[in-house]
DNA sequence: ATGGTTGCAAATGATTTGCAGAAGC
DNA sequence: GCTTCTGCAAATCATTTGCAACCAT
């Protein structure tokens, strides 16, 4: 049976509150602003078995060697700007192919490239 | 300045032989077999510049520790399977949002569930 | 000959785990 | 009171790196 501890609550909150993907470590440290003796394992064990549960979701970016971690409002995909690092949600509408012989249960988009503000700035460099 | 070495191309052999995203670990036991003195960091070294070329495709799942890597014939995505943890190629069209406000270099997808052997197997235990 | 590449061992970085004490139920 | 959860430190796992020898150009 799951129990209700401060850490946990603390943890919940910091993913609620905060928009852009977390990692364990940025979770972490937030969290010791309101428990400052909370330890990195116990983060990293909250996280785990949050992604268990399904309340959250685990994302891994190639090239970046650790999680972020994403408390999903309503279903979207995301962006993943390789100039500025930044995972930047993205809703609308996706169409998929019906024709997949498996069993779907999830579908995780993840679009690369530069983000409209990293583009905003190379073309002002190139004036 | 790349140079041709013994090591690459019998990697690149197995990567384009290989059809089932294998990872560096894999990789590095079926080279042996051609290099037995060949090591595990020139695989992972040579994985990187392969990557960094864009000749190969590194894959991260959620809940898997390590990476895998994809030698793309052609245009495709992945489908996980949570129960035999394969992961198998999907061919096909997908219809992408157009209205993404960023500049879109590559998409990803990975669908995730249960494929159609395993699933076979789940319906027959229940006869 | 020169400079990229390798093998080895040691280092790193992220995440996990063992354990004894603390805290929920 | 029993059991799960925590903090700490040590362990693990995948991957990277320093370095001297090696080999392709």
């Amino acid at each position: 049976m799951l129990r209700k501890t401060k850490q946990r609550s603390i943890i919940m909150d910091i993913l609620r509150e905060t928009r852009n993907h977390p990692t364990a470590e940025e979770i972490y440290l937030k969290a010791r602003l309101y428990m400052p003796k909370i330890s990195l394992s116990t983060v990293y064990r909250t996280l785990r078995s949050l992604v268990e549960e399904g309340k959250i979701l685990e994302i891994k970016v190639f090239g970046e060697n650790h999680a972020r971690y994403d408390y999903p409002l309503e279903q979207h995909q995301h962006f993943y700007c390789r100039k500025c690092k930044e995972l930047i949600d993205l809703y609308g509408d996706f169409y998929y192919p019906n024709n997949i012989p498996h069993k779907v249960e999830e579908i995780r988009t993840i679009f690369i490239g530069v983000c409209k503000d990293c583009l905003k700035e190379e073309n002002d460099e190139k004036v």
